[in-house]
DNA sequence: TATTGTTATACTCTATAACTATA
DNA sequence: TATAGTTATAGAGTATAACAATA
């Protein structure tokens, strides 16, 4: 029985995302830890004193759903929190958050290493400015 | 703020993946459709007879999830099952189904266009065959 | 014994509306 | 008036365990 969707890139995009998240999520199941969790870690790192609105803007996660994921990273020790001013809070790793991290940032990276090395040699310059392209949504009606 | 995931491509795959299907969910919002049921009517309309318990391991849907899932399309009167045996029952479009699948047809068709041309010309004919093999999990160590 | 369909259940992720307190 | 953080809630999507009927 042969997959008739298998010719449309949006499916095999779904798909394929879903594969891959799948198997980070089983690559960072040893440190209760789920990809977005990881990746919000990684954002704060970089980022310093972010706050947890522009955070979401940047990981398009909403308002209301950052509450219970950042208590939960809070709960467990590895990020905090210092007001800025009497609405806003910055955002930061602690040492545990960091160390945490560390340990995050291998498995990423052997996990990325994994991902790109299924596709053949020759495309694989590709695989990221396409996936990117494939993200922005539409502009103008670039190389139409 | 520089969104320091962007070099990795599986965070990069995540993010296409989901705003892909936010906007395919869209377009299909006037059918009262869903992303699932479309892909679902595709491959029954492909294999009509098919078992729910195939289309689920074809479609990656769990066969506990089929069972709402296909409720639902068949309270809507797009699908009909019929005895095979005892134990099992092949999956068919009604005449209303296949009326609601080509309309469902034209949305995605004109969908993935749009995901395409999103692409540069020239990386256009690596889209599918990279995202395939982002998709097909490692089986041996090809082209390390 | 293995498989099909089913029920029940739970967790993650996402989405919206409305509230408060501050800027 | 707009924004940051919060609460409550609902709906998809996904996962597992267990069961009955049948192959």
């Amino acid at each position: 029985m042969k997959d008739p969707l298998i010719g449309l890139p949006g499916y095999v995009l779904r798909r394929a995302a879903a594969a891959a998240l799948a198997e980070l999520n089983e690559r960072l199941a040893p440190l209760a830890l789920r990809h977005s969790d990881a990746s919000f870690l990684i954002l704060i790192d970089a980022s310093p004193g972010i706050t947890q609105s522009t955070a979401g803007r940047i990981l398009d996660i909403q308002r209301a759903n950052m509450v219970p994921f950042l208590a939960r990273l809070e709960r467990r020790g590895w990020v905090k929190r210092k007001k800025v001013d009497g609405r806003t809070q910055g955002l930061m790793l602690t040492s545990e958050g960091r160390s945490v991290l560390a340990k995050t940032r291998a498995i990423i990276e052997d996990f990325e290493a994994g991902l790109i090395k299924r596709v053949p040699r020759k495309l694989r310059a590709g695989v990221l400015p396409i996936l990117l392209a494939l993200w922005n949504r539409p502009t103008e009606e670039v190389d139409p």
